[in-house]
DNA sequence: TATGAATGAGCATTCATTCAT
DNA sequence: GATGAATGAATGCTCATTCAT
């Protein structure tokens, strides 16, 4: 029933679901082969050991979900940075991370589980967190150039504004605070861009511009 | 040798180290007790199984080690806002920071072991973070009524700038970048105070102040 | 190698063996395993723990082996009264006997894990023991319509008969004492039939009819 | 607090009646130490095993208890069966099946170890079984050639009692059955002395006397 | 290819026993 | 003598993995 690509692909999502859910170790091999209606067997026959069946689930987040979640087709930040148009702007970026939070189970996964497998993190986050970088501090770097942005280390001026989203969508998946994702994100934006000081504080700390 | 308070710490203090290295999972009984140099009985001496451990571990961390890493003592945060000293509170602020990165075992196997244990989450979360929100928006909150602070959503504020702050303490720990917390902090800080956006961004956005 | 359900069968089998010979806490899982055959995971495949077991082979005892030995089809017993044979009826008895003895091994399970576990206790010798007292209590009953009976509590007219004749039972499996079963249930039929009191005793005694 | 014969002795009580109520698997020395109010330690000093605790605890229900409870001074039953009194005798017989009754903790263990320990069971059962069928037999002897008890094989004419009895005890103490000792013995022994069988049956039967 | 019964190494847990104080 | 903390061999139980069908 089904071809053999197709029950593979059961698998993994089964994987997915229940290592987001249990953790990889809290996960029995045969709770995964129950999920996806296959025997214990089957899933060794695709995968022969269980280490390889997280290696295939990481792989997978790495290399399709997490790009399809977070990474653009070439050219289209470009084009909204050129765009002047920051409702725009945010509007693309509320929609990006309310897909993130719908999806969490993904990034939960890698979190976890590359603590503990020092060469999994070292294959795949080699390859990952790289290309968010890039994309994300070419983003700043274009907004920056447009004179939006204040010339900020891009990584620092990036990685805040991440943590600062992050903590949100943990402050919901996590604590399972009942938020409104895009209105929370309105503050974040706007503390992002122009800071929680005063102009007093503002004048007194580092001029903006000149 | 040693009396049995000690023994029992001495295993609470390995469980620590390794549930961190290792994960809950990941460490064996045996391995607790040869760390801290007891036989495998006598760790459940003193803790009948080991998730009982690791609920006595999670406890320790959520009653001492965190609050002992970041609540303040009484008045000692009132007196810094009232003191309108930038500086210090940089240094109060670093100085804490610094602290919870070298001692950031506890909050890893908290972040961890809670995602699976959905009743010890109920008990310890609900002690711990209300009383650390409470503490940093009641700073927040003392600094907007001395006019240092927007007018903002404290809940929203703080969140943000302490997700912009562990996303820095995740990408020294856990991707194990080679950070120096000070010098981040300076620019998180400036970031957090005066946001990334220009005087053209903030001229069209929102008021600061009025 | 056959079905599950006929591994299922043989763990029971070995299970009531080595119960019987060395009582519940002295036989290991391994042991059990080892004598039907099948690796020590296979006995807890069927049998979540070594107690599930136990009830397993408790409740076996009771509806299944206890019955077969005990119990008989409907109307057999009336049947037998009614022929008014004393030679067929002493020989249902010594078979029935014989058998027991031989198969003493569920009684000795029965006798020596009840008395540990009040709530198995409970659930299944409700079941069995009403059964063979309302069966040997008809019995008497019947007997006594028929005039072969005293009119005497049947209760405690059958449960001395049981008592005397399983003393025997004790006796050889027990004490190991090498008895002829026939030949012991000849006396304790007279014995339980007559009195062993004189004539001169019967007479100062009860009067037996008038 | 107590001398150590004392103690020793506490021991010995407490381990008595755990190991009835709970076997001799089931107790952990721990718990005979706790019900005795010394440290587990002390059990020790006195008795080099948990086996060797056994053993004293099977040598004083053999040699002291069970005694004490059966046997009775040279010469006294010889001195009931003089006394051609059934009245007296049948008190007697009360008085002891009552106390037999009440503490049948002793009967217990007895029963339920010596299946587990050839060698005790050779050790001690040849000294007290022969004991007390020498007794019984005697007085079943004696009170042949009184002329109240039937030429039967005595061995078998006692065993059948005492199973008889035996029953009843166990219906008592094991089912937890409310009986009337005194009243259920009434019976016991008339069905003992008389039979139950009616006239007819009997005259069918073996003649008694000759 | 798919199955699921069977496997057994691995691990948590128990508890009689030891021994320093 | 008495204590009770510490021990570690023994054992119940788990679960990834194998393989005959």
């Amino acid at each position: 029933m089904g071809d053999s690509v197709e029950t593979q692909e059961r698998i993994i999502q089964s994987a997915i679901k229940l290592f987001a859910q249990k953790g990889y170790h809290g996960t029995k091999t045969i709770e995964i082969a129950k999920d996806c209606g296959v025997a214990e067997g089957t899933v060794f026959k695709y995968y022969s050991t269980k280490m390889e069946l997280l290696r295939n689930v990481l792989s997978k987040i790495i290399h399709e979900i997490i790009p399809g979640l977070i990474l653009q087709p070439e050219g289209e930040v470009q084009k909204l940075v050129a765009a002047h148009d920051a409702e725009a702007a945010k509007a693309f970026l509320k929609a990006k991370v309310k897909r993130i939070s719908e999806n969490f189970s993904a990034f939960k996964i890698l979190i976890n589980e590359l603590q503990y497998h020092e060469d999994i993190k070292n294959e795949y986050f080699s390859v990952l967190v790289p290309g968010v970088i890039k994309m994300v501090e070419g983003f700043y770097n274009a907004g920056r150039l447009q004179g939006f942005f204040r010339d900020i280390n891009p990584h620092i001026a990036v990685r805040s504004f991440i943590g600062a989203v992050n903590m949100m969508v943990l402050d919901k998946n996590v604590l399972n605070r009942d938020l409104d994702v895009e209105a929370e994100l309105e503050v974040i934006i706007d503390i992002y861009l122009n800071g929680v000081g005063t102009q007093a504080v503002q004048d007194a700390g580092i001029v903006k511009e000149g």
